[in-house]
DNA sequence: CTCGTTCCCTAGAACGTTCTAGTAGCTGGA
DNA sequence: TCCAGCTACTAGAACGTTCTAGGGAACGAG
């Protein structure tokens, strides 16, 4: 049985309110209402009963102008990304437990990063973490100039000092990928790459090296990609084209990879039996039964607690190890990887 | 090159440290600021120059603490739903330019629908947008008390007095998708329905509808589903098993089709050759090339403007066209749907 | 020259909260 | 008895903005 709100519309109850039908004065309702010691037990009652009667909501902006310290985090993330989503929900995960709240901005078609990070300035955030952020170095330093800032998996080599970096070795996992395919007997291994997605020149890197590794410097075949299933699926047409056709390909991530799946099968073309298929993210679509897609796993839930970490970490001056955050990728080996024909 | 800012951290820069640069009030600087009739062009523009020069952003918090309307609508969306993302880049585009700021809270794991709106609440937005909403139709009608409420997909028959409701007409959807499998000549017409997400049963009600119009009602075939792709991969391998095997399929959704249509692939069932498949929604998957999902299409923008709409004519008192909003849905012909062998 | 208007600008209150500095009343020890 | 040290409470300032009221100067009309 929800409480009846005293005042219907528009002038919601205030300490104040409170105040006056319990007894006592504002500050008092604001020592309970933050559960700060000060008051009896008895008013403490009082006071409660009191604001659940008239419906009282404290109202965070009118807190946070008051204290100097927001307890806010703001959080730039991309609209159409899944893997964003999935960092979020970590991000929530260890933020609010921390005792700080999030504020959200989306960066969508129409509404760049310049925008999505000036309303969370404007919104008093304390620290700002940004997943994926593309916008220029230069715009990064500018901000971090001004607030702590954590860029989680866009690699910034020195070029936006005072960046907190937190990303996946990228480059290591592709080399699993690539040692994962050889112990299987595969030679012929493509790469369709990420563009100039974040992490891309990294998976490229460590895909070359770790061909080199294997002596397969020869058999190196890199195609032009990007981030969506249809990069992926134009990645594989080119690789249906070439000769000789590689009985292996390493895609950029999970949707790319999702891409080169469905071309193959509509190609004729048995996965894994003819060629076998690895993705990177460990998204949710790689988990799917249908799918079942060997993948690079990144540690989502471990890059969202070091990002927020790293954030509180700063604002609370701790001290924090010099560098970027490098997690460890995983290989998770499902049912799109097997030996050669 | 930006702007060195004055004072380095914590301390940002306010309306009074402008002032006192520019030599003039702060009531002028706000002014200024909200770029209102008041001031002169010489001194507008000394006062720019010393915001610019000291990195001067206004508070937001401050600002909607003072003056009574906040301007400010808060939404609720699902994190792991690409079609609310798809709704938020409408809502954002809508909302903005009409002057309103949009606060986000994403429902997650371990982050329910009562925390959602409690932040928003806490936040002082003036009307709640919420995005295929869960909670039990009493809560939203405690909500509807406090403030304007949109529900975008739910349909609540009376059940949550107040609550503005923007949806799809979901059977008039499903009634097309039917009409086009008939016109094409098919009679076994399968649905893969949503189980109990919003929409659902309307789809649902629609299929059956349409079939016995077409003089089918005796081929109407239900199988339960849902809103993931596993849900559609998991109806396609029960429609594989039946007798007679239906020669089209409609599935709740866009995700779920594509778990239909890789089942399908795998159990080499040519689409459309063999069965044809029609989703729900024209979200991004549909259109990519390789998937090529004929779909009844929702009318994204048109459903992001009404709700934002809504809510805008509720806070400013405007008269409000009784009942829900309905949009018509329009069937998307691509390449999964062809005539039956 | 005076009066009203208009334009530019300012002082100070207000928004709803937290914080600082205190007051009043009690307990207990010397 | 006195005071030190608590606990429970309050008044009033402060946060950074916007709003209300108004002040002074310039100007045109009478």
């Amino acid at each position: 049985m929800p409480p009846t709100p005293a005042v219907p519309h528009g002038k919601r109850p205030t300490l104040a309110d409170v105040a006056a039908r319990a007894g006592v004065s504002t500050a008092l309702v604001s020592i309970v209402m933050r559960d700060a010691k000060g008051a009896g037990a008895a008013t403490r009652e009082r006071v409660l009963q009191a604001a659940q009667e008239i419906g009282y909501r404290p109202d965070t902006r009118a807190r946070l102008l008051r204290s100097h310290r927001s307890h806010l985090l703001g959080v730039q993330f991309g609209l159409q990304h899944p893997f964003h989503s999935d960092l979020l929900e970590g991000v929530y995960a260890v933020a609010e437990p921390a005792g700080y709240q999030i504020a959200l901005s989306a960066v969508a078609a129409g509404r760049g990063e310049q925008r999505a990070t000036d309303t969370l300035l404007a919104d008093r955030c304390e620290a700002l973490i940004l997943l994926g952020p593309q916008a220029p170095a230069a715009r990064l330093a500018e901000l971090a100039a001004q607030l702590p800032v954590v860029s989680v998996a866009r690699r910034l080599r020195g070029s936006a000092p005072g960046v907190e970096v937190v990303r996946t070795a990228d480059d290591e996992g592709a080399r699993q990928a690539v040692d994962h395919l050889v112990a299987l007997g595969h030679r012929d291994i493509a790469h369709i790459d990420g563009g100039r997605a974040p992490g891309a020149a990294d998976r490229r890197r460590g895909y070359r090296t770790a061909m080199s590794r294997h002596g397969l410097a020869d058999r190196v075949r890199v195609l032009p990609g990007g981030l969506t299933e249809e990069d992926g699926a134009a990645g594989a047409r080119a690789l249906l084209d070439a000769a000789p056709r590689p009985t292996a390909v390493l895609a950029f991530n999970d949707r790319s990879a999702t891409g080169v799946l469905d071309t193959l099968l509509r190609a004729r073309v048995p996965v894994p039996d003819e060629i076998s298929v690895i993705g990177f993210d460990d998204s949710h679509l790689a988990r799917l039964a249908h799918i079942n897609l060997t993948t690079v796993g990144q540690d989502i839930p471990r890059l969202a607690e070091l990002a927020v970490g790293r954030a509180i970490a700063r604002l609370e001056g701790e001290r924090i190890p010099d560098g970027e955050a490098v997690v460890a990728p995983r290989l998770v080996i499902r049912g799109t990887t097997a030996e050669p024909a």
